[in-house]
DNA sequence: AGATTGATCCAT
DNA sequence: TGGATCAATCTG
């Protein structure tokens, strides 16, 4: 007998973990937008890890500032920035508070179908800005994201390197960009 | 391939 | 305080 599942708003316990678990994980999960037309609803399709103090390709990397303090906030909250002076992107934070971590959402699936590529199309259709940064996403207010019940396997998802991270050396080459096959 | 755009960061 | 940089996107 199948098991019914309503959705379930993803808690703290998730995002405190090893960030490359919860990239892997939220993939197939709903990120969900309240707004005045109602609840817009996606299903994160495309994420990529940024890890610890060390990760070059990482806005951490050179420290805690007044941008990138939010890094090292507690597991669940939300950092936005805004990049090229255009478009903003949306990152989770993940692991324990004082350990820099996030995870970017580049792409999800929206209920009619249609594929929203890219972080700056994402953040633009689902209307998130650098005001949402710091965001509790455990609150189920405004932006939340939910589990309904799907589950990824390792071989329906691809593993390939980060978009735009040229510059971090070593750094770049790591398969942290997961995304599921055949959208 | 080149333009766009402005917040951020650090030193030239 | 100036200028290089940038986890992107659009147009050609």
């Amino acid at each position: 007998m199948a098991i019914l599942m309503s959705p379930q708003i993803l808690p703290r316990s998730f995002y405190d973990r090893p960030t490359l678990t919860v990239a892997k994980e939220l993939l197939g999960k709903y990120l969900l937008r309240r707004g005045d037309a109602g609840v817009l609803a996606g299903r994160i399709v495309e994420v990529e890890a940024y890890v610890g103090p060390e990760d070059r390709a990482s806005h951490a990397s050179r420290g805690k500032t007044k941008r990138t303090e939010v890094m090292f906030g507690p597991a669940g909250i939300t950092y936005v920035y805004l990049i090229y002076g255009m478009y903003h992107c949306f990152n989770i934070v993940t692991e324990q508070e004082g350990y820099p971590a996030a995870i970017l959402v580049r792409a999800v699936e929206l209920e009619s179908g249609e594929l929203i590529d890219g972080p700056g199309r994402l953040c633009r259709r689902f209307d998130i800005s650098r005001t949402h940064t710091w965001h509790d996403l455990t609150l189920g207010k405004q932006l939340w994201v939910e589990d309904r019940g799907e589950r990824i396997t390792a071989r329906a998802m691809l593993r390939a390197p980060r978009i735009g991270v040229e510059y971090a050396g070593e750094w770049a080459t790591k398969p942290w960009r997961f995304r599921l096959k055949g959208l």
